[in-house]
DNA sequence: GAGCACTGC
């Protein structure tokens, strides 16, 4: 039995790339055992190898491309170096021909040679293209992948895809062990998707020492991509196009008495130049469909002749976008947007003219919001497009703006990565595990504000967590075909029970609007669209659009479905997209094992779930009609939305954008308690006025909700004991145990309350407030006995219970703890309850409250005993209180008489001693014993008894 | 009262 594994191990080496790990790892967990088994896997995959090299094409080259004379310089760079930079302008042939090249460097049999570009259609034709240079049919020794299909097999050699199916395929292939040479095209776009991969080969090619990487650029800013990759080699090849004349006519007048130009009147002036040139069709860029119609318009009154004047824009109908491929008479003048620049080539173009603006996207970090601005155009760009006519013959390009001002524009456009919320990149590169984007080998590496403006994003869809660390949802938002926003109404369409419809949606807002609006036809389509309208929600617009379509094209056939779709001002193209993204997001959903609802579902729970996305999308009408939105940001319904007219409260949108006003595109109306429930750990809460409620025995508090500084709920009552249970607790003693509002039937409570009762009675006859121990005390009293966790009447109820049984009486306050002196003076005979008069005892009350009516001591007195009662008994009031009063008394004498009563208290205290209380009058008996004691003479008169 | 262009697990 043979159990020596190192020759298999050599043996593996001359496998396929994307077999070798898996059998070394196999192999490896073999140890000891027989082997045979492995070794025919071995084999196999060692003869396809051989296989692949015996049928490897022989590739012939185009004489007249100038890479074509290149062929063996390049081909020794990339035998010699990892990575190669390729420059070449359009027509240089190096997307053709470098796949081409690699076969004849051997690439391409360990493994695939793959080649991306940044568009499907481009994919597509390259792919179709190098298949007939190499004699074979497309699909077989050259493959292609795009989205939704793929269209490579086994034995294939080539592989056409974008550079989103790479990016793509890494997540499941993180080597991208099935390539032994990659070539990434038109890398000078600096996409998203190109930037991300860049970086991402940059740190797979020290662990692929065998992966070969061409990356092909036009002639600018190759450096960049040569530093990059630790110097690289640039080979760069001249482009096979004809020379273009640059003429500069600025808007601004040259001489002072000549009026500065508008822009519509400088390309009437350019228009009239190129004709007196001759021939030849004309491409005008403009950064709009908005100004496009007005130059159209402007053209035709201009140019009333024969000269054909075509827009062209992204949005345009299939058929009207396919016009500038017809055949024509007479000039032709194209109006076109950036579409012409990189996207779609405009055959026989002699003329540019070139006002220098584009429409850009660019994400506002003030805002939060992705904006799209006119701006000048760069250098870069303005040479792209005067290339645009350098393709038939010589060109003329004419720049509305100054030589001088064309160098002062920046060298490059701005790359995506630095004009983008990085929400989604950062979500990839958490799920591959790529490290911190901070320190991610970048091209470019994107400002920090833009990092943290992603980590915020994910973190307010609970795809990270506060310490920018993936969560469980945020892995399962990585799987998901979609932009995060969207990914997270998926997620949250599966939890509320709504998937059917949400995949719906979710695949609408991925595709470009499928309703068209021609500007000649706008009321008529506005009025085929209203078969779908929902009056509360723009997303159940695209469900009923949808349920609408495919009813129809269950019974019609393709030809009659297309014209049912132009017939409703439907784009069929991007409803077959619309279908394709749905069906590819079932299959994903499918293997994640969710599952779709079979029953429909409200209103209010599939906005829920949509909401879940859009947390940052609210907004909310102010009594001026206005629309705030997050971090208050003023902005308006989109006006093609059915909200536009009679809006709602609170609103939420799919996006945010800023063109001329801040808009909010495809809206609903929301509750804002749903924001309450999808949004609670994000809402913040400010508390006020917490306060104890007798009644539910509780502490109580408002609570004010907002959400990025909307108000969402102004003035709600909550429980505050779980908020703030030391403070709650401490509301509680003070209202229910020390100010004793609190229904309760604890035995403490009522003793204690009428210990203090006492204590107080005891404050009013003595006519001062200084026995009884204030609140703090009594505070401290319970606040040394209840426990940290005791904050309402619940809680304190059970507690008291259960300690009582254990300590008896451990709440009782006893006298001692509630009296700041011995009040001694206190007695029943200084103060008594009652009064014994006339065998009668009556009531006696004590009040200690000046200006109040009862102040004083109160005698109750049944009524039919009030005559018998005689008025000089009450002077004396009761012996507690008589003493202050002769006090008073005597100090009210005149002076020359009271001096002979000093000290007044021990007068006082030696009348009050010797007088005995009799029925007569107090006055009469005061004057006798002062009389008695000193032998001076008061009268009646003498006492002073108003003050 | 109205938006540049692309792309994908």
């Amino acid at each position: 039995m043979n159990t020596n594994p190192k020759p298999l191990f050599a043996a593996i080496d001359q496998c396929m790339l994307a077999d070798r790990h898996r059998l070394r790892m196999r192999l490896r967990r073999l140890k000891g055992k027989p082997l045979s088994m492995i070794a025919a896997e071995i084999e196999v995959s060692q003869q396809k190898r051989q296989q692949r090299q015996a049928n490897l094409p022989i590739p012939t080259y185009p004489e007249e491309l100038p890479v074509s004379e290149r062929r063996a310089e390049i081909l020794a760079a990339i035998q010699e170096h990892q990575v190669v930079i390729v420059a070449g302008e359009t027509g240089s042939g190096k997307t053709t021909q470098l796949p081409k090249i690699c076969l004849d460097a051997g690439r391409g049999v360990t493994g695939l040679i793959g080649h991306t570009q940044p568009r499907r259609i481009a994919a597509r034709s390259v792919a179709a293209r190098i298949a007939s240079e190499l004699q074979s049919e497309l699909g077989h020794a050259v493959g292609y992948k795009v989205r939704f299909s793929d269209h490579t097999r086994p034995e294939s050699y080539i592989k056409l895809m974008t550079d989103g199916i790479l990016l793509a395929e890494s997540q499941t292939d993180r080597f991208l062990n099935q390539y032994d040479t990659l070539i990434i095209d038109e890398a000078h776009e600096r996409s998203l998707n190109i930037d991300f991969l860049l970086g991402y080969l940059h740190q797979l090619l020290p662990k692929r020492p065998d992966l070969k990487l061409i990356i092909t650029s036009a002639t600018i800013d190759t450096e960049r991509f040569s530093q990059h990759f630790s110097n690289a080699p640039i080979i760069t090849v001249s482009g096979r196009t004809f020379p273009v004349e640059m003429r500069y006519r600025p808007l601004q007048a040259e001489d002072d008495d000549d009026q500065d130009r508008d822009i519509q009147q400088a390309i009437c002036d350019a228009v009239d130049e190129l004709a007196r040139e001759g021939q030849g069709d004309v491409l005008i860029f403009l950064p709009g469909e908005r100004e496009i119609r007005e130059t159209t318009e402007t053209l035709r009154k201009h140019h009333p002749s024969h000269t054909e004047i075509l827009p062209l824009y992204a949005r345009l109908s299939a058929s009207d976008q396919n016009k500038i491929f017809q055949s024509h008479k007479g000039r032709r003048i194209v109006l076109s947007t950036n579409v012409a620049e990189t996207s779609l080539t405009v055959p026989g173009i002699r003329y540019v003219i070139d006002p220098g603006l584009v429409r850009l996207s660019r994400y506002s970090h003030r805002t939060k919001v992705q904006r799209l601005p006119i701006e000048k155009i760069s250098q870069a760009s303005a040479n792209q497009r005067a290339g645009r006519c350098g393709r038939v013959g010589a060109g003329i390009c004419i720049r509305l703006y100054s030589e001088d001002e064309f160098l002062a524009r920046p060298e490059f456009t701005d790359p995506e990565i630095k004009r983008s919320n990085l929400a989604s990149v950062i979500l990839q590169m958490k799920s591959l595990q790529l490290g911190d984007i901070e320190n991610f080998p970048f091209v470019e590496a994107p400002e920090n504000r833009l990092v943290t403006d992603g980590y915020k994003l994910l973190e307010e869809l609970g795809a990270v967590d506060a310490r920018k660390q993936l969560t469980g949802s945020g892995r399962q938002l990585a799987k998901l075909p979609l932009d995060p926003r969207v990914a997270r109404m998926v997620l949250a369409g599966k939890d509320e029970n709504s998937l059917s419809e949400m995949l719906i949606i979710a695949s609408a807002l991925s595709v470009q609007e499928p309703r068209e609006r021609p500007h000649d036809k706008q009321q008529k389509a506005d009025e085929k669209h209203k078969a779908f309208v929902d009056d509360k929600s723009d997303f159940i617009a695209y469900i009923n659009l949808w349920r609408i379509y495919h009813e129809q094209s269950k019974h019609l056939t393709n030809n009659k479905l297309r014209k049912w779709c132009r017939d409703n001002f439907i784009s069929y193209m991007r409803m077959r997209e619309w279908h394709d993204v749905h069906v590819q997001l079932k299959s994903v959903v499918r293997e994640l094992g969710w599952t779709l609802n079979q029953q429909s579902v409200g209103f209010d729970a599939l906005h829920r779930a949509l909401l879940a996305g859009l947390l940052g999308n609210v907004a909310n009408k102010n009594d001026k009609k206005e629309f705030t939105g997050a971090r208050g940001i003023k902005l308006n319904i989109f006006p093609g939305s059915v909200l536009f007219k009679k809006a709602p409260k609170w609103i939420m949108a799919a996006e945010l954008i800023e063109t001329g006003r801040m808009y909010a595109r495809t809206v609903a109306k929301i509750e804002p308690e749903w924001i309450e429930t999808v949004a609670a750990d994000l809402c913040k809460r400010s508390y006020f006025e917490p306060h104890w409620e007798k009644k539910p025995a509780a502490v109580m508090v408002y609570e004010r909700l907002t959400l990025y500084g909307l108000l969402v709920n102004p003035r709600r009552k909550i429980h505050y004991g779980r908020i703030n249970p030391v403070d709650a607790r401490e509301l509680f003693i003070r209202g229910a145990l020390v100010e004793g509002e609190f229904n309760t039937r604890a035995g403490f409570f009522e003793h204690n309350r009428k210990m203090i009762a006492d204590i107080e009675a005891l404050e009013a006859k003595l006519r001062r407030r200084d026995v009884l121990v204030d609140d703090q005390v009594l505070f401290d009293f319970y606040d040394k006995r209840v426990p940290d966790d005791i904050f309402d009447g619940r809680r304190f109820e059970q507690w008291y219970k259960q300690t009582e049984q254990k300590q008896p009486k451990f709440l009782y306050l006893k006298k001692e703890d509630l009296m700041l002196h011995q009040a001694v003076a206190v007695t029943e005979v200084q103060f008594p309850n009652s009064l014994d008069i006339e065998g009668m005892t009556l009531k006696l009350d004590y009040h200690f409250e000046p200006s109040h009516a009862e102040d004083g001591v109160t005698l109750t007195v049944p009524l039919p005993a009030l005559n018998l009662l005689r008025p000089q008994r009450f002077e004396w009031l009761v012996p507690g209180l008589l003493h202050e009063k002769i006090c008073q008394l005597l100090k009210s004498l005149p002076k020359s008489i009271r001096r002979n009563f000093v000290p007044v208290p021990n007068f006082a205290d030696a009348c009050l001693e010797a007088l005995a209380v009799t029925d007569s009058a107090l006055l009469e008996s005061l004057q006798k014993q002062l009389l008695r004691m000193t032998g001076v003479k008061i009268t009646n008169m003498d006492w002073d008894l108003i003050s």
